[in-house]
DNA sequence: CATGAATGAGGGTTCATTCAT
DNA sequence: CATGAATGAACCCTCATTCAT
């Protein structure tokens, strides 16, 4: 009656048993298929089949299409936790390359979780279904990292002091998003040095120079 | 049997008749729904009833589901090309300020057509979906006129040389959306010049002097 | 999106337009299935097969299978109060003829509404059911008619002064059902009249003299 | 592969074992459940969980749901058959006693098998589903008991001789069913003394004098 | 002797579409 | 020009059953 919830697994038992398998499968499956078609478009069915699991099996582990689809949010929040977890400043890191370092980051998410990627962004602006809230935690989260490294910025007197590092941390934010989807989309084969290094070089020039500009 | 286009009307009745009517209250309530709720979860009942019309009115008009999604799509391109035909600088107007002219009016654009731009900005990385080249082009559309003021900025050796304008055009792209959406979404009160003001502060730091930077 | 009440005909079409011929003819096929089978095993496929209309008119129609079960048992409520309105005793009808004249009703809606009779009794001691209300007024209200009379007899000392008229209205009320039941099930060929002339017979004898017995 | 049939119980381990006392507590589940909710509405998986056992189980022990039942209704044959023979008559037993002895062990199964007796009585008039059988047997065998200590009043000439002694057993049965379960319903804490006393009363008159009535 | 993850046929429900009015 | 009752394919979900452990 109650086989919804993870099981916490033994410890003498290795990890990932059978069920965490079909959880696995499943996530891969439906989040390929939801940032393609977007969720409504996309059946149980398909899912099912995509991750080679019979179509009770999505029931069995999650309870239906909706938790399905919450469950695949909070692992997006959990994988981008893991990503930005690498991309913390070594301790005596120049404040500027922190900057950049997490940028870097980003395209790196993206390049490696492309289709979670298209789909967070697709859902990005619907404030009103079940699951944004999770959503809004995903672009809070990396938005904030983004912001708190401006801010060192504005400490140390590295940029013009009057700065919103939080409108410009949502700027740079959507600057990574789309020249990284963009490049995903339209040039895959480009070096993703190449882009990152492009992108490094706009955003030092948003940062600019003490002297506020002009 | 073939009603699925614009009657021309007959000359005695006055433009813009009953039809007109419906069909555009069919759109206001199809683009608000639609970017809530995602295509595949917007039905045909609920967008009669928001639009207070009878279910089969949407298919007298339209023809389907689907053609009224097309027919959307073809009218928000209209919208855009409308608000960009105004940003059209003045031919002796300063290139910098010509770049930033064209970031007010994708601001504008966004306050006055909310709805419709969380819906485009939806759809913009379902690359396979039947109405991705609609997309595609208004997004193209868009980007393309920025590069255009990035190209001249560029001619006239107003920032530095080696600039890619094309992934800098959809960089400014990416951030314009991001910022001006999320006003919308947290502080719709913040006056529009204040989002303006920042942007252009932003994009002008990004352009830099005509020396590379680093 | 809200077509799940009856619409009130408007006074100059005749009653019984299309809706209500189709929301009958569900009602007719939906008793007969479900008193056989169960509601639990009788399906929606089924009911609307035999009723000769596609599944998703009884949707359109009541909203859900159960919707559809709840209109039924109101529908039942009906039934039996137009059979007991004509059962109704003449002014000045005998007591005890007045009593036997409402067991002959039971036996005769049983007759009539078989399908429905025997659904109301297997719902009859499910206490927990959504519909149970509905079921218990049915009952209450067949008991109660039984009841009253039996209270003219005590009144007018035509039985023994004691009894306990409501739980012989309860006892009378499961004589007759059991009994006509039993008939329409194990004899049908046997006329009605006999069925009622012994059931009149025990009930007068149950009723007894003035005098307690024994 | 066939573990469907009791095993006899190996020599060194006692009887009623494991085994026995899981179906026990499954039969126990069931027909409470079977009660409440009829046997199509009623899941293998409720059933487990209440008896608290894995579901497995119930197909280890029964092989089926539908097996499950059947095995249920002998259980419920053996059930009334056990109350029934405490109920035989003394040798010498005054037939009036010996007729309201009877009706006295059906309330007493009543009290106390109320969930079986529920499920018997809600499968009493469905006469097409596979276990009608053995619902009709113990219908039969328990209005038959009745009808032959009837038998014996109309032989000795104790009530009056034109007695349909079959027909009034059926009434006595549903009388008694009726009044009792509506007795556990409504006012369970009712003495049971109280209902068989009024009961007795009510079928004393039914019987009444030798004299025809009327 | 028992378990519970997995299955898939089948049941309830939704909804784009049709058509008589 | 518009309506809304009816439709049925396709959807989400349930649940009796199986089987490896």
């Amino acid at each position: 009656m109650e086989p919804m919830n993870m099981r916490t697994p033994t410890p003498e038992k290795p990890v990932g048993g059978r069920r965490e398998a079909t959880r696995r499968k499943l996530f891969d499956a439906a989040v390929t298929l939801i940032s393609e078609q977007g969720y409504g478009s996309t059946t149980v069915d398909e899912i099912a089949e995509r991750a080679g699991v019979a179509k009770g099996t999505v029931y069995y582990n999650f309870g239906g299409k909706d938790e399905l689809y919450a469950a695949l949010m909070k692992w997006g929040v959990t994988r981008l936790a893991d990503t930005l977890r690498e991309a913390v400043p070594a301790p005596g890191m120049e404040p500027r390359r922190a900057l950049t370092e997490v940028l870097r980051a980003g395209v790196v998410f993206i390049g490696t979780h492309e289709a979670l990627a298209r789909l967070l962004m697709a859902e990005a602006w619907r404030t009103n279904r079940s699951w944004y809230a999770t959503v809004r935690q995903i672009r809070t989260q990396a938005i904030g990292v983004i912001t708190e490294r401006l801010d060192v910025l504005v400490e140390r007197g590295l940029t013009r002091p009057d700065l919103d590092t939080s409108l410009a941390g949502s700027a740079l934010f959507g600057m990574v998003v789309t020249v990284a989807l963009d490049w995903r989309t339209l040039q895959p084969e480009r070096p993703i040095e190449e882009i990152h290094t492009t992108l490094a070089h706009m955003a030092d020039g948003l940062i600019g120079s003490p002297a506020s500009p002009r």
